[in-house]
DNA sequence: CTGTTAGCGCGTTCAT
DNA sequence: ATGAACGCGCTAACAG
């Protein structure tokens, strides 16, 4: 920085403001400034930078798994508009292993991330408190929260609602639940919970509830342990896409039609949804928008602007051909 | 710092001794130095760190998507092998657009990366002038290289050779072709290229090529086209394995039988492709294996060990029920 | 609007 | 094996 301050003939702390708020400075000494830091390709150095403004443009994001479409989707948009904002991400994953995920947040902190962007809300005490203690800015995405913390996501219970009462207005009384595991995951939880709370407040009997490692494959074994403890379902609800297209399939091979003897859906709406035979209905989860708008919110929130600190997305229900009228009984 | 060494009784010095070297240090000095840290629950301040050694112990990472499986799979595996090195990754995505990945470059570099992990080793000039100047180490992933570049990944062409020689075996002689765009893409580039040389090497007619964007419904669509212009093809060689999922279905769409009537490959192996019906042939890119290949590249060439300067790994050909003899005529 | 200067918190000589 | 002291490259007062 003294070589670029020399060459445009200023001293260094103009060469800094040049770089950093523009604005304060004239036109002519920016001119000059900016000339020589092109000639020189000079490049800022971020770690002095953080250290002498206690800031280090960088957030810092926590995810189960970058394997989930989902989140790979979100973590790519959380860069992008990090990026546009001056800001690097790095990130972490914790394979949704909550004593991982603490020790993934030690070396972000130590790498002295500005913000944090976790992935649901629950999460260990000790997490939240050291999150506290440093003072870290953070938000948790995908699930809307209980108010406590920052977040930005959908309500996956109340998608659920949706997404029975489109069953119940095509007839359908008896159904099935497919779910990935909802140990450790308040995503997948709120979704199984709010499936099951809507089917008994309609009135029908509690559904057959089937929990399933994460893979298609699994899917397709959990349709064929489904129908062999609950033959009368007509309806099938999985927690995610992943399963749905494993259901398909196994239905296909049963020779069952969908949805003339059994509709399926599915959550997440993954690229794969609309592409599979029938289509798949299911619910959208705004990825993009969940991931892009973290980044303002921990960027707003770091620049000391009011930001919101809770923001509800809108989940909709895609209705494609795997859901139809319930079958005659 | 200061606040651990006084409770310890001992200089800073020795606390960062006791830190980064530890067996510098007496086992006692050591001792009461870790029950300090404990104590006052000290995190190291990532950037004075980084500015006094002048390393900042993370890693950038620039892949074209995330939301490309083989690619979020990699940057998973990257980053764990990577924090278990205690190094952290920046990520940073290009949208294969090769002027963005020269602006995330250099915004990497501003923070001080290590080292830098790229996707193929086709970049600009300019992009490997700045990486030389910076004298930044690097790796290219997933492809094999030319030997200018440090790499670790496949011999795609040869992995397709390897396919083709399969459908030979299988009787196939007339081929299509179904490829994503090759256009900043030299992964994909050397897949096409492989395949083509490989039919033509065995003295069948040049395949009939199609290029579709990226997603399965544009290999249904491809696949529709390909027929129309080669109908006797008995074989279709596609370049990823979302093409052969949307292929497959059309196949089914229209009748024909796979692979009955038409073999159908792919390339990947997704953890789609042993779902699908039928299970598909394809080439398995070891994307975990090259993501954690590459973090212990760039640590150890950081470290000043001598390190593999470019690792060409497998990519087995796995036969499954997509692809069969081809039919009599 | 611009320059001077004092740290930011650590690693690393150089002594001992 | 340990400690003292310097400086990494930059930003943020403050003064002008």
């Amino acid at each position: 920085m003294a070589d670029v301050a020399r060459r445009a003939g200023v001293s260094t702390a103009s060469v800094s403001r040049v770089l950093n708020t523009p604005d304060q400075v004239s036109r002519e000494l920016r001119r000059r400034v900016e000339s020589a830091v092109a000639d020189l390709r000079y490049v800022r150095h971020g770690a002095a930078r953080a250290l002498a403004a206690r800031r280090s443009h960088t957030i810092g994001a926590i995810v189960p798994t970058l394997g989930t479409a989902i989140f790979a989707t979100g973590v790519e948009a959380l860069q992008r508009r990090l990026d546009a904002l001056g800001h690097a991400l790095l990130v972490a994953h914790s394979q949704n292993d909550p004593a991982v995920e603490l020790r993934q947040l030690r070396t972000l902190l130590e790498r002295g991330v500005d913000g944090i962007v976790l992935v649901g809300h629950r999460h260990r005490p000790a997490l939240y408190r050291l999150l506290a203690e440093t003072r870290t800015p953070y938000v948790c995405t995908y699930t809307f929260g209980n108010g406590r913390h920052a977040c930005v996501g959908i309500d996956h219970a109340r998608a659920m609602a949706t997404l029975v009462a489109h069953l119940l207005a095509l007839g359908h009384r008896r159904f099935g639940v497919i779910t990935s595991p909802t140990r450790d995951n308040d995503r997948i939880a709120q979704r199984l919970q709010g499936a099951v709370a809507a089917v008994r407040s309609a009135g029908c009997a509690p559904p057959e509830v089937v929990e399933a490692p994460y893979a298609i494959r699994d899917g397709r074994e959990a349709l064929r342990a489904l129908l062999a403890r609950a033959p009368e379902a007509t309806a099938v609800i999985c927690t995610t896409d992943i399963h749905a297209v494993g259901v398909v399939a196994e239905a296909r091979t049963l020779g069952l039609d969908v949805p003339g003897r059994l509709s399926v859906t599915g959550f997440d709406d993954l690229a794969l949804a609309a592409d599979l035979e029938p289509p798949l209905t299911t619910i959208r989860v705004p990825a993009e928008e969940i991931g892009a708008r973290a980044a303002e919110m921990l960027v707003g929130r770091v620049l000391g602007k009011p930001v919101a600190t809770a923001i509800k997305l809108d989940a909709e229900l895609n209705v494609r051909a795997s859901t139809g009228a319930a079958p005659r009984r």
